[in-house]
DNA sequence: TTCCCTTTGAAGAGA
DNA sequence: TCTCTTCAAAGGGAA
């Protein structure tokens, strides 16, 4: 696996995502061989319905634990029937659903889309998974093919970190032939299935309202003038909405006096399975009507853990980015940052 | 309005 | 070094 052998100097991170994959490898072995036997699986699914029953609207999940049950079985055959090197399948799928990738209208090098198109289908075409983070670059007024170094911290050029530029530099539809974008067919399952085909989940817009731009634009602003995912008011998401429109609608000073005394919160990265549950938790709602995060969570733990090391390695590789990409961006910032910030924040 | 729930993983704090 | 805690996302639900 290319992406987790140690080598080219990249050493942010990969040590340990080694051992955590290696890990949760052994964990999915250890599923897959024992723990995971019908009978296995039906008291995880009997006790996660009790559980949710305790808390939670049981008919809903009830449905949806058995809809898994009913799709694990698929899979499973299906995992026998398909090649490893066909996971990628699943890959294209997903990372179409990229929140990250809906790009707002006036920001899309192919013109606007209107609402009621499928933004989604824009960056469906050869998209990489890292291009969520390509507003850092997509807002550079430079064209895309020319390298322009974005960042203002000195002794950070973006541009000449080879994987970084890659991955964030990329116009739309442009992909470098290294990442070797999967295009086979994503896997035809039902609702609720461990893995299925996300264009029905993602063909209409209006099934993800928070997918829209503004949820691409809650991210704010970085010091450069960068917008990125990581940045986001200090109060929280209570504000983003605001905050968006403080950004992108308030223009006059009167706007601009309002917002200036927030200073935007940097977020930490997101891990692999944060990134996974990004992408695919639309899908879970669109499938099992799901509308609790706590429900929805629950079954995106277990597809996690039922995903292939190959699946699970694709978004060990893109968090690793998403904390290499955070790490040059702010190199000063600290997870410990925002630790201060909610003691002080309570106190 | 604010916090909780629920998941996994990364990182920091403390023993 | 190990264990524990916090925070990332998300949005319904409870207080």
């Amino acid at each position: 696996m290319p992406q987790l052998n140690g080598g080219g100097g990249d050493d942010l991170g990969a040590n340990d995502e080694m051992i955590a994959f290696k890990h949760e490898g052994d964990h999915e072995e250890k599923i897959r061989e024992s723990a995971f036997t019908e009978s296995d699986l039906a008291d995880l699914k009997s006790s996660l319905v009790n559980e949710s029953e305790i808390s939670q609207n049981s008919a809903v999940i009830r449905r949806g634990q058995q809809e898994d049950q009913r799709i694990y079985t698929d899979k499973r055959e299906h995992l026998d029937d398909v090649p490893k090197h066909q996971d990628g399948g699943m890959y294209k799928a997903s990372y179409s659903g990229y929140p990250f990738l809906m790009l707002p209208e006036p920001y899309l090098p192919n013109g606007p889309v209107s609402p009621s198109s499928n933004k989604v289908s824009v960056v469906q075409q050869g998209m990489h998974p890292l291009t969520p983070l390509l507003p850092y670059d997509h807002f550079n007024p430079s064209p895309p093919h020319i390298p322009t170094d974005v960042s203002q911290k000195p002794g950070v050029h973006r541009h000449q970190s080879q994987e970084i530029s890659g991955f964030y530099q990329l116009p739309q539809g442009q992909i470098t032939p290294s990442m070797n974008w999967p295009n086979q067919p994503v896997y035809p399952l039902p609702s609720c299935g461990f893995r299925q085909s996300f264009s029905s989940g993602l063909q209409s817009s209006s099934s993800f309202p928070r997918f829209s731009h503004s949820l691409m634009l809650q991210s704010g602003m970085h010091p450069t003038g960068i917008p990125h995912p990581a940045i986001v008011p200090p109060s929280g998401k209570q504000e983003h909405d605001q905050f968006d429109r403080n950004i992108y609608v308030k223009s006059h000073p009167e706007a601009k006096r309002e917002k200036e005394p927030k200073k935007p919160v940097i977020k930490k990265p997101l891990n692999a399975f944060m990134l996974y549950m990004k992408e695919m938790r639309a899908k879970v709602i669109a499938e099992c009507t799901l509308k609790e995060s706590a429900a929805i969570n629950q079954i995106l733990g277990r597809r996690w853990h039922a995903l292939t090391r190959e699946e699970q390695a694709k978004y060990y590789e893109l968090a690793r980015k998403e904390r290499q990409l955070h790490m040059q961006l702010y190199p000063s910032w600290s997870a410990r940052d925002n630790y201060k910030k909610r003691q002080r924040e309570k106190s």
